[in-house]
DNA sequence: TTGTAAGCGTTATCAT
DNA sequence: ATGATAACGCTTACAA
């Protein structure tokens, strides 16, 4: 049903290399030969085929974008719509195609790299919320996929665009200090995860500029939730600290909890920052002072670098891994009682 | 770089059509050739190449989902990424893959057809959060592209699954009148949108079959949004309804503040309930009463929906159209004052 | 500038 | 049960 570049060129007059060179804008055609093809093509709504045209150009324009969806906080959360409309306004835009792979487990990730990678579906590949030693970053370097991932990577070879976390939460800490609090705490996320690391980081660059002692009990490792935000508030009760700031909104509004069932008000006696962003932060009682990720920046920069590899990828040089930082905002509402 | 199957038939020594009905699993082959094959194809790591076997086989395995994201709900709100895992869940088990295009506006949907469907990309799909009128549906059904939608819609044609939204508001109301309120007021989405008027509807069966008088006073339309709960409220604030059931947890959260601004108390003033279910309900004080759609199985159906129609796609017959209405759940919380 | 023809990696038809 | 061989729709030398 659908027409092929034989037929337009039959319909046109020509060869269907000529159509082919007309529709590739290729410069070797005649004017009048242009026009004449492209009004066929126009009329009839011709449109090349994508599989056929890949299986010679080893080329799919698609880009797969991978999710081990294991983490729960994805669906809470908008950081993934986010991501997804940040990559696909630039696939929109550079006329690339979006392949989206959620899966779970292991099992899942070995069938989607077979199915997917393998079988030549995909020009490159971002990842997402990966954990450190997926062993799927290991098999796409090794398959020299282009690779993208958002969130840093401590391998060499891999590159990435990332939130400065670590300069966040320097910021996040800095305005509890300008806010005249001495005794600040911080309840970290699981300190196996970078993100995670990177925010108690900056929490010590910024204690530590200002030469404020940090005991290790005001420092509580949670893992990002909200429970986990209760359990450590609770316990940092005890050094009663002056301001919290936790590496994320759920554990902020644990803590919040916390501090409520102590008897004690946000943010007369404690006050609060969380990291996210997330729409929880705003509807809450106080509406929550947190640190707002460009997560939609981040996606589409993601996809900008890695379009910017597929298509260098022809030429051989050996090409150099990129980077992109970006940084995060700073949200200030009542929580962190700067505007009593 | 990739093998062929001509490759793997030299290393097993047979043809290259041998090896296709091995991986084909084409019961034409011998047991001993079949083995010699299989291991070579595992030693080896060979795949198909999507692409040349789409090119004849005329189906290429990905379906899309399409989802017009004007809409900035779908940001703040879980709906996007459930559905997703629900697509992605039944196209990892039924060895699909899934293409995702958001895209604003009519031209985006315009070059999305062309480039997407038009290129032979794909094998069906999903459209989701579409309005009534969107174009891009009357032109699907006439490529006769294998179509489902999530949300209902008039067209006889189409396929869909959708959560019984009447159903749902039915159950709702219910619940309050259960409780003994009399005045029960509705604050309504969009009434150009289909859902909306369905929970508006299953809001007046209910009123009805209890024969409460349901002065227009009583039903004030919204958008959705947060705002026009709040205005929504404000207005009926003046009427004095004892319960509300508002169409949107965003408009609960909105009636919310109006009721509080007018010094008057939830639930033991006026009850609220809304509907959704976002993270924000369960967050706010008093939490809030209201209904769970099954999003994800939402997802899930209609991929399995999809599927089939693409299966059965090959056959003429002129293939008969399938709706399927998923129940919704009530969640009973605080504001609607059953949990005193 | 244009056309001819080879080939991309499959599947499918037809012999054998 | 297996192997040639012809498509599938396109790009791309190479010829003209």
């Amino acid at each position: 049903m659908p027409l092929t570049l034989e037929e337009i060129g039959k319909l046109a007059g020509v060869s269907r290399s000529t159509v082919s060179r007309v529709v590739n804008g290729s410069a070797n055609v005649s004017e009048v030969v242009r026009e004449r093809v492209g009004q066929v093509i126009h009329q009839t709504g011709y449109h090349p085929h994508a599989a056929a045209r890949s299986l010679v150009t080893h080329r799919t324009r698609v880009i797969g974008v991978v999710i081990p969806e294991a983490l729960t906080k994805l669906f809470t959360d908008p950081f993934f719509p986010l991501l997804l409309r940040g990559v696909t306004e630039t696939c929109n835009s550079h006329d690339y195609h979006l392949m989206l792979s959620l899966f779970s487990g292991p099992d899942g990730q070995f069938d989607m790299h077979r199915r997917v990678i393998r079988s030549g579906y995909l020009d490159g590949v971002i990842m997402a919320s990966t954990r450190l030693d997926d062993p799927l970053v290991a098999r796409l370097l090794q398959d020299k996929v282009a690779l993208v991932m958002v969130g840093r990577h401590p391998d060499e070879r891999v590159n990435y665009v990332d939130t400065d976390n670590l300069g966040a939460a320097r910021m996040a800490t800095e305005h509890l200090i300008r806010l005249g609090h001495k005794k600040i705490a911080t309840l970290t996320g699981p300190l196996n995860m970078l993100q995670a690391q990177d925010r108690v980081a900056g929490f010590r660059q910024a204690m530590d500029a200002h030469r404020y002692s940090l005991p290790e009990s005001l420092v509580v490792e949670g893992d990002f939730t909200e429970g986990s935000g209760y359990e450590g508030m609770t316990r940092l009760l005890a050094v009663r600290p002056s301001a919290v700031f936790a590496a994320s909104d759920a554990m902020a509004v644990g803590a919040l909890k916390a501090i409520r069932h102590a008897g004690l008000r946000v943010p007369d006696d404690i006050a609060l920052v969380g990291f996210d962003d997330v729409p929880i932060a705003e509807a809450i009682e106080p509406a929550l002072t947190t640190v707002r990720q460009p997560i939609e920046r981040l996606g589409s920069m993601a996809t900008e670098l890695l379009l910017t590899l597929i298509e260098a990828g022809s030429s051989e040089e050996p090409r150099l891994v990129q980077r992109i930082v970006l940084p995060a905002e700073l949200i200030v509402r009542q929580s962190c009682g700067a505007l009593r």
